[in-house]
DNA sequence: CATGAATGAGTCTTCATTCAT
DNA sequence: TATGAATGAAGACTCATTCAT
């Protein structure tokens, strides 16, 4: 296996990544992306065992670059003497610019993992990413007083949603660096200073 | 025969919103619906001649349902001399009571033809919707001061978005009606309450 | 049975006639006659127990008038002291008075069971009705000198073949009892003329 | 690998003239061809992509064979002095040599062509080339004087019709080369001369 | 008499995957 | 490594026919 050509293999990952984001996993074909490919359905599998393992093939380094991102959130969180203060600082500070350097980095397969992966393992992550977002959002910006108000609410669930969606698409528009930091850090700055004024 | 009839006609209806609704319009199979119908799979086609006349028997009330509500909102707009404080009463009284009466009558159908529409004439409505509410909020909310400060950036079309996506998570996690209404209003005040304090 | 509605049978009959000829009988869908018909497929069923039946139902008649004609040119044979004179006159004169009066009364029928009955025990009849001809010419017209000149030839299997043909032709683009009359002898006389001055 | 390929290519050519030729392109159908090949019927569309291109493979050689016939047809006429005389040589010599060979190469691709298209593109090819022989006969065989005799006659249509048809019947029933041969000779001549006594 | 309901077998075609070369 | 060959299962849909009402 370790004679496989490697411009092959770019090539066809090249190829799933596209079709994977117009048609979703389960519709895109593999004779589609060998197609696009330049190369046999079959030599696909000398490359990739399955379709699914094709796509995690895609998915998975966003998947790990998501995952140590939540890691370094809880770090800054811990390093710090936690406070609504620094909480804020977080979210419009850090977790911006760690945000537009994972679109940077994955623009594509972040929205493969989001937006296309029905039929995958990681078909849940988004609606698990939110719940995540939820809680810590509840935890850290809502003062007891205003608790209550949100009993059998789900604004906040939704409020974790919609940055999520909004970080999609910004990511689905992307035009450049600036463009994108820009538009993210008004984003998060928006559903921050939001919550705060709504929640405390 | 006309009670049969009916019957079945419901059965497959309910299949068929469950299953699209769940596998999107592209990957559900005649065959599952007709499966969950408990009917032969030929016979679904004495009820629907097609796959896709099944999925509008679902989805056409809805959208019929919205573009009259587009209308009311523009008869709104005409009937009163207006301006930013009647927009936001627009938007935190009227815009809410009609979106809890759309989910209370077509949840699941309102779902379907946002969410699981893709190889269908709606697979573009939200997307539609969303930039005529952005529009919308474009000229009414903003202030010309602040316009230049959304040159090229795409907030708030994401939150003409984020707005959809928190009528449709709502309607997703749909408890009871209170329950619904509370969390409309609260994610229309939220929004235009923050647009407001971000633009003008 | 005998309740049946003749209006609907004959509405039925004209449906099927007009859809066999198009499509012929293979492809001929129960259905579409049904639609044609304005009546029910299933009620069909009450009039006409299979597809087959319901193609002899207004094949049969065409077929006995057929066997009927070859009986009357037997028997006009039979009655004359018979020679290629009176052949020719059989031929030019009384064969294509028959035919005349056969395409009158059959028109679309006799389209159907010579061109559209694949599938039907009609099938071959085209092919009988030619091989019966031919017989005719050979042992009538063709001078003993000349049968060797047809050893092993088709040629007179072949003009049986074109006679019919031209005789289905002049059915198919029938324009009015004139010119289906003026055709037939013309075809008639070209043909046994030919066959004449080619063989005696 | 190649040669396997080839094989069974060939082998599905074979199987589906022959189920074409008896069933008429609507009416084969592909799971039948596939197994008179001997082949699972997904595997077929490994080698033609539809039911029509494989149509095609056979048909399409014969189309443009008969197409460079017209072009010669026409080509021999331009290069003589034309008049009846070399018309008629044109019709008992040249045109018998070529269709004689067209015969030989492709045999059942001609039936297929003229009998079995129903569906396809060469639907109206014999109406077509029937058309075409007739204007062919009618402005240089009739004289002027007769012209009127065929005033609104379909006589000539049918003429050309049953050279066609003569030919499809030699074609049908082809035993060797000299029958075919002097079949179609035979029959060239005695339609020409027809026309010839007929309408000069 | 008339019909909607029902179906199993069949239509063409695509699918992801395996195998021999 | 690379590919054409191969396939069974599944895709939407149509068919002639039967049956209960």
């Amino acid at each position: 296996m370790q004679f496989q050509k490697d411009d092959i293999r770019e090539k066809i990952l090249a190829a799933a990544g596209e079709t994977f984001l117009t048609q979703g996993f389960g519709k895109a074909s593999m004779r589609e992306i060998a197609k696009k490919a330049g190369i046999s359905t079959s030599n696909m599998y000398n490359y990739f065992k399955s379709k699914e393992e094709l796509f995690y093939a895609i998915a998975d380094p966003v998947f790990h670059h998501l995952a140590n991102l939540r890691k370094e959130v809880f770090e800054y969180k811990a390093n710090k003497d936690f406070n609504n203060e620094n909480f804020m600082q977080q979210f419009t500070e850090f977790v911006p610019k760690v945000m537009f350097e994972m679109i940077r980095k994955y623009r594509k397969e972040f929205l493969l993992i989001m937006d296309c992966s029905k039929g995958t393992k990681y078909e849940q992550l988004k609606k698990m990413m939110a719940t995540a977002m939820e809680t810590n959002f509840t935890d850290n910006i809502i003062s007891k007083k205003k608790k209550s108000l949100l009993q059998d609410s789900c604004l906040m669930h939704i409020l974790a949603m919609n940055l999520i969606e909004g970080i999609l698409e910004i990511t689905r528009n992307y035009k450049n660096d600036e463009w994108a930091k820009n538009n993210i850090e008004s984003l998060m700055k928006y559903h921050i200073r939001g919550m705060v004024q709504f929640f405390t």
